[in-house]
RNA sequence: GGGCACGUAGCUCAGCGGGAGAGCACUACCUUGACAUGGUAGGGGUCACAGGUUCGAUCCCUGUCGUGCCCA
């Protein structure tokens, strides 16, 4: 007996274990060896994360298209891992650290850290895992993959030895986005453009060979900056070529103030005349605009900072080069200080001197690193570089021809604007959590990139001998004793960015480098799903390392799905504190609430403002099937293994059948185009305004009358149609399904790989039995299942039947409530002058329509009898004879408004069919459909009218 | 500055060439034998604004205003 109340928290927790246990979820089932494959790399979650409002999206339309596909027979593996999450998850570990008030990282040393962090994976590393398995996905858990396993690692190693012999990794002196307080370089993507309130400051350069005046606009040159601390390191001052104010001084120089380094002033089109003075000073060292300035014009570079952004001066000979003597005095004073408080040194000094002419408030973006949220500081390293451009040609001209395709396709656009664009990506951080990147240096610099050490070593040692740095002998003994050569050649300390692992995880996880059988079966995947905020950071990086590597596109679609927010439409954030846990929801309401919600809201194109509500409101709807199965067991409804729905009786049945062929097909359909919040609405109003509110209700006389054909073939139709609903249902709330499937009857086989519903009557009997009770553990789902297209079992006749009595029992209820008629009243219907098919199927529905609608008796007449309330049916006069009961001039005014109203009707129609243009330039079946219209308004118009003469005569 | 969305019921959102729908909220009634996490009925919208295309525009086009996001 199912329990009157339905707690998800029980079940969950035991469905997780009874789907780990049957090995549901594994790809490469023997049974479906022969079946296509559906895969799907998950976007693995940093391990340091926890599941937010984001994943559970993500996952949960991921495991709607892996259960779907599973039910529908194929082939599916849904791979599941983690993500090593550089940076982040270095500075989790570095917190634990200082919050323990334990020796730092670099107090205890690199290996001594990385055993730490590995320690803390192993402890911590499952919590997300966990979580998503709270939820329900149905990732092939057996095959796990973490982005830093021994096999991964391999395949890290050997994409950045091939792309360097082929000579699209290099490394490369130039300006880097330094995140001065994490002490890395980080990408252009890791930098945040923030809005920041500062000012502009114009600054006096004085002209050289002029004696200086602050009064004296001859003098000097004015440049405007927001950055004046970076003068320290300018190299030039450019003006805009075509800029008469400041032709006469190309060419000529600047005594760059304080520090007394004499500059060029350049003409260059970078600089615009219509921004501050139109003269900008140069600072190639720290700019990346003036980087390629300074280029153009063979500027010198000159870094004025350290690499925690502190001024840097003494002993900087690239800045005191060429400088008079005083100059160190203001090295001086600001060696080692922070460029914030050197800014306001600086701007003081020029201040007392003369040089700043004014200061503007100005706001303008600055970068911040989207970790540390300081402020990035372009910063003169050498880094390892992956020559993006040229690995995008491929990944762009995959998209165009189709071979992988954007849903929805607008995406399309944004992923070529960025592709098109692309920059060399900074890939070496100065971190230790990640891959360390396999470059060996000699004792002169030179680099030797190897898969080994020991490769590297052979590589080097072979080098060094053929350049007569050593002789032969020596090289052989440094080859045979490691002691020999410790020192001689050193490993490049720093690791790749995380994005560069993640980037090879469509065929990493399979087994590459390897040949894997699962290589060959599962790549490439299927689609992707994943949000739009990490296109450009992880789908563009798949795609060009995945057609480089396998020349194949790593997935034939890529699904982007949209933002969830909190219930205002402002970002989730911490700091914000408008944070939904899913978790919570999850207890409050069960994974299944939390799961059609989101379903039910990802609308393509539009982000998701979540309410708690809309969760609840899902959380009834569980309720409500749980209820619905509840009554078929209590009516006794199971199916008998021959039976076929399309060979019933019953109009009632026929029409149910109808119904969920229908639903089949909507469900079908929209979830193959990635319209979730369709499939899901279509499945809600199924259970609900149709199953529940009308077959069921409806079925009830049935049940409760004599035992019979009719009885039992309503009863197996119950049965059959709940199965149904929990098909469908079950890639959207799997827990609740597979449970009601499991206490409705007695099964062969988890939901979970019972096949999907097919097209009613498309099998013969035996064939339907057959698939019933197959047993997919350890026999063949018959192939053809995935042949067959969803539901086109069709009945408009039991439709129009049952349409009749839905149509009446709301008429009859809307005009009781109308009239005030409490609901303990029974009243009659009299059927006025009725159709030989109303009198029919009157008298089929006669117990059902005289106990929904709460009626003592249904008779016909030819007229409606004096004084009653009439309401129009398909057409027909339905009369309630209530003299006495009801307030006349109540239901006088009520027949009056609906006479205005199809009145209102025939007007609007007369007019476009008296319009020559529309009848003829309309198409003939709207024309045709016009006319239908009118003369139903003006039948319906006709019979209000007699009914309104009736009720004068009675009064 | 460039690009992409979006302005539809009180709220959250579907729809998209032939006089507009859902959920929640609201109002009234109902402890009717699955379900009060329920049932029945009801109110509520010049589909942002202005032009244009069309026989016909909430839907297509242009512009304006407003909101959000991405990139400089």
């Amino acid at each position: 007996m199912i329990e009157k109340n339905y707690q998800p928290a029980d079940i969950e927790s035991r469905m997780a274990q009874i789907w780990e246990e049957s090995g549901a979820f594994r790809a490469g089932r023997p049974e479906r060896k022969d079946a296509p494959t559906f895969t799907i790399v998950i976007p693995p979650p940093n391990v340091t994360g926890s599941l937010h409002m984001g994943h559970a999206l993500n996952n949960t339309l991921q495991d709607i298209l892996c259960r779907f596909e599973r039910m529908r027979g194929k082939d599916v593996l849904w791979q599941p891992g983690t993500d090593h999450a550089g940076i982040a998850t270095q500075m989790v570990v570095e917190r634990q650290l200082m919050e323990r008030q334990e020796p730092g990282r670099r107090d205890m040393g690199r290996a001594k850290f990385l055993e730490r962090v590995w320690r803390w994976k192993a402890e911590s590393g499952g919590t997300i895992v966990n979580q998503l398995k709270r939820l329900g996905a149905s990732c092939d858990w057996s095959r796990e993959r973490f982005t830093m396993d021994e096999g991964l690692s391999k395949a890290v190693i050997k994409v950045f030895v091939e792309l360097h012999r082929q000579g699209l990794i290099y490394k490369d002196k130039r300006l880097v986005n330094w995140d001065p307080k994490l002490l890395t370089a980080i990408s252009d993507l890791e930098v945040q453009q923030v809005e920041v309130k500062g000012s502009l400051w114009y600054l006096r350069y004085p002209i050289e060979g002029r004696q200086f005046d602050p009064a004296d606009p001859k003098t000097f040159v004015v440049v405007a900056t927001t950055r004046p601390e970076t003068m320290l390191g300018d190299t030039g001052v450019a003006v805009h070529p075509e800029d008469e104010r400041y032709t006469d001084l190309v060419g000529m120089h600047v005594i760059l103030p304080l520090v007394g380094r004499r500059i060029p002033i350049v003409a260059d089109e970078y600089s615009d005349p219509d921004k501050g003075s139109g003269a900008v000073k140069i600072t190639p060292a720290h700019d990346f605009n003036d980087f390629d300035v300074g280029n153009r014009h063979s500027l010198p570079r000159i870094n004025v900072f350290d690499k925690e952004g502190r001024v840097s001066l003494i002993e900087n000979e690239d800045y005191l080069r060429g400088l008079p003597e005083g100059a160190l005095m203001l090295a001086e004073e600001l060696h080692n200080v922070d460029r914030y408080a050197a800014r306001k040194k600086i701007v003081a000094r020029l201040e007392d001197f003369g040089f700043v002419e004014k200061v503007e408030p100005n706001t303008h973006m600055v970068p911040h690193g989207d970790r540390s949220n300081v402020v990035i500081e372009p910063y003169l390293t050498d880094q390892w570089y992956v020559d993006a451009k040229t690995l995008a040609q491929p990944a762009i001209a995959a998209v165009r021809s189709g071979a992988t395709t954007f849903v929805p396709k607008n995406w399309e656009k944004t992923y070529f604007d960025w592709m098109e664009n692309i920059q060399p990506w900074c890939i070496s951080r100065q971190l230790w959590w990640g891959h360390q990147i396999p470059a060996w240096y000699g004792p002169d610099g030179k680099v030797f990139v190897a898969e080994t050490e020991e490769e590297a070593v052979g590589n080097a040692l072979g080098y060094y001998v053929e350049q007569e740095v050593i002789t032969p002998e020596q090289g052989e003994e440094m080859a045979r004793d490691p002691a020999k050569r410790e020192g001689f050649i050193v490993r490049d300390e720093d690791v790749l960015d995380t994005w560069f692992s993640s980037g090879l995880w469509p065929f990493s996880t399979l087994g590459w480098p390897d040949e894997t059988p699962e290589l060959q079966r599962y790549y490439p995947t299927s689609t992707l799903v994943t949000g739009f905020d990490i296109i450009f950071f992880w789908v563009a990086r798949m795609m060009m390392l995945g057609i480089h590597f396998m020349d194949e596109v790593p997935f034939s679609t890529v699904y982007i799905h949209a933002l969830v927010r909190d219930e205002k439409g402002a970002k989730m954030s911490k700091s914000k504190g408008n944070v939904i846990d899913p978790l919570h929801l999850v207890d409050e309401y069960g994974a299944d609430a939390l799961r059609f919600t989101l379903a039910a809201m990802a609308a393509q194109g539009r982000d998701i403002k979540l309410s708690t509500q809309r969760v609840e409101g899902y959380r009834n709807f569980a309720t409500k099937l749980w209820n619905a199965c509840r009554f078929a067991e209590m009516n006794g409804c199971s199916l008998p293994g021959d039976f076929d729905p399309t060979q019933a009786k019953q109009t009632l049945n026929r029409w149910i059948a109808h119904e969920a062929s229908r639903t089949t097909r909507e469900v079908s359909e929209a979830i193959e185009a990635y319209r979730f919040n369709d499939a899901a609405g279509a499945i809600y109003r199924f259970v609900w305004n149709v199953y529940c509110d009308w077959y069921l209700e409806l079925a009830k006389p049935v049940l409760l009358g004599e035992d019979g054909p009719a009885k039992a073939e309503t009863r197996a139709m119950i049965a059959w149609a709940r199965d149904e609903i929990l098909k469908l249902l079950h890639p959207f709330m799997p827990f609740i399904t597979e449970e009601l499937w499991a206490v409705t009857a007695k099964r062969d086989t988890l939901l979970v790989l019972t096949p999907w519903p097919r097209k009613a009557g498309s099998l013969s009997s035996e064939e339907l039995a057959q698939v019933v009770t197959t047993n997919p553990s350890d026999a063949l789902i018959p192939t053809v299942i995935l042949e067959l297209d969803a539901g086109e079992f069709s009945d408009p006749e039991a439709e129009a039947e049952i349409g009749w009595v839905v149509d009446l029992v709301t008429a009859i209820r809307s005009v009781r409530a109308e009239m005030n008629i409490p609901p303990a009243t029974l009243t009659p219907l009299v059927l006025a002058a009725a159709s030989a098919e109303t009198k029919a199927r009157a008298q089929r529905w006669n117990d059902v329509v005289k106990r929904l609608s709460r009626l003592s008796d249904i008779s016909f007449a030819d007229s409606a009898p004096e004084g009653a309330v009439q309401v129009l049916v398909r057409g027909e006069v339905a009369a309630l004879p209530l003299k006495g009961v009801i307030d006349l001039a109540a239901e006088r005014a009520r027949l009056e408004k609906e006479i205005g109203k199809a009145d209102g009707d025939i007007k609007r129609v007369d007019a476009k069919l008296a319009n020559e243009k529309f009848v003829a330039n309309a198409p003939e079946e709207i024309v045709e459909e016009e006319k239908e219209k009118r003369e139903a308004a003006l039948a319906r118009k006709t019979k209000l009218q007699e009914a309104l003469e009736r009720l004068k005569k009675a009064s």
